[in-house]
Formats: structure tokens, C-alpha cells, sequence
DNA sequence: CGTTCGATGCACT
DNA sequence: GTGCATCGAACGT
């Protein structure tokens, strides 16, 4: 079972807190990942100073305006990519980010892309890394899925790039605030499983 | 514990 | 030209 369109047609906190606990799948060719989100964080609407959408439309956050359910990829520092799901409806800009996820399929190739990207440079663990290191943080779990702007503007409820519901049990949700922002740091909008070792950030109770 | 820094691409001013 | 929703290493306290 797939979270159909309108699951993301809803206030965007209620989408955020229903995220944590389901399970992302990138289906790459025959290459498949996927695992169960862990860290998220909402973007809301203009007047949210956070939110791409904070400055009014332009070309590159127009998606966020758009129909719910699809995919906002967009590349940060130059370096990588992150993905958002877009919620609320049409004229409504506002999105959920995936920060983290706790590794279920494709282990390996995750692991190898992960590396790869490491590569030439110097570990202090030695090039180690283990299950709950590979998707977390937001640049992180992109590169390990494969996850880049080519995944923009997908539908999440398509057969690319997908959710589906009840990945783990969700005991406990700790919110707080968002993380790497220089503004709208006031919100606690970044919600995270409590306790779980992919979350990041050193926060991981709450 | 903390701060700083380099790598790197793109949208916006 | 500036500013990032980052990451990991390096170095200061």
C-alpha cells in the first residue's frame, strides 16, 4: 500500500508527525531502497521565514505552491540534494523535509554510495559505517538512495519515488526546533522518533 | 564540549 | 556576487 494524494492534502504538521514511522522507497531501475522515516521537519507557508515559499513565488519554489503529494528536490551547497514532500493544497506552499530514515532495503548499495562519495577523503573511523550512519541527515540519506533533482516533481504516490504507511511502531514523538535554519528557529517543527540512533544531530531524545 | 572551514551548484539580487 | 533547510574533519577551550 502506497499514502495516497490527499494524505498530503492536510495541514502540514499532521502530514509531518504521520511521516515518522512510514517507510520511503526509491525504486532506481531494478535498484530499490527504502527505509522507515525517522527526522522530519515542516515548512510552512509565507509567512514561515524557513520556507523557500518566505519571499513569495518564484520559479524555483513554485512546485511548493503546487498540488500536494509530489516531490520538492533541490539541490543545498551546492553538494546535495534534499527532498521534500509538498502538503496542503494548490496555493498553499508549504512541505515536509525527510531528514532521516532508518535503513531497510539496498543496505549495500547504500553503504557503497555513501563511501564513494567519502572517497579520497580522510575517516576518522576509517571508512566505517555503520546501519543507523547511512541515511542520517537530510544530504546524507539523498546520497545514499540515490535520491537527486531528477527525483524533483515526482509523485509520491507513483511507482518511483513512494511512502508507505507503518514501517516501525512509532512509541514516542519529540519536537524541537529545526535544524541549520538561521531563522524561524522559534518553531518547534522539527519532529524525530525519541531515542532512535538514525536520527541526527546528537538530539535524539527529547 | 565548541567553532571554523572547504567542497560545491544554483537561484536570486 | 551572495547565500544557503549540509557534512565531516580539524582545531581551540
Amino acid at each position: 500500500m502506497t499514502l495516497p494524494r490527499d494524505f498530503y492534502d492536510r495541514p502540514t504538521l499532521d502530514v509531518a508527525r504521520e511521516l515518522l514511522g512510514a517507510v520511503l522507497v526509491h525504486r532506481h531501475g531494478s535498484v530499490v531502497t527504502s527505509g522507515v522515516i525517522v527526522e522530519v521537519e515542516a515548512y510552512i507557508g509565507e509567512s514561515d521565514p524557513a520556507c523557500h515559499a518566505a519571499r513569495g513565488r518564484t520559479t524555483r519554489n513554485a512546485p511548493l505552491y503546487g498540488a500536494p503529494g509530489l516531490s520538492y528536490v533541490y539541490l543545498n551547497y551546492g553538494i546535495h540534494s534534499l527532498v521534500n514532500a509538498v502538503t496542503e493544497s494548490e496555493g498553499h506552499p508549504a512541505a515536509v523535509l525527510i531528514r532521516a530514515l532508518a535503513p531497510l532495503d539496498g543496505m549495500a548499495i547504500m553503504r557503497r554510495r555513501r563511501l564513494r562519495e567519502m572517497k579520497g577523503r580522510r575517516t576518522a573511523s576509517g571508512g566505517q559505517l555503520d546501519d543507523a550512519s547511512l541515511c542520517r541527515g537530510p544530504g546524507n540519506l539523498t546520497m545514499a538512495m540515490g535520491i537527486t533533482l531528477e527525483e524533483h516533481q515526482l509523485d509520491l504516490s507513483g511507482v518511483r519515488l513512494f511512502v508507505e504507511p507503518g514501517g516501525m511502531p512509532v512509541r514516542e514523538i519529540a519536537w524541537g526546533p529545526r535544524i541549520g535554519i538561521r531563522v524561524g528557529t522559534e518553531q518547534p517543527w522539527r519532529g524525530w522518533i525519541a531515542g532512535h540512533p538514525a536520527v541526527s544531530a546528537h538530539q535524539r531524545s527529547g
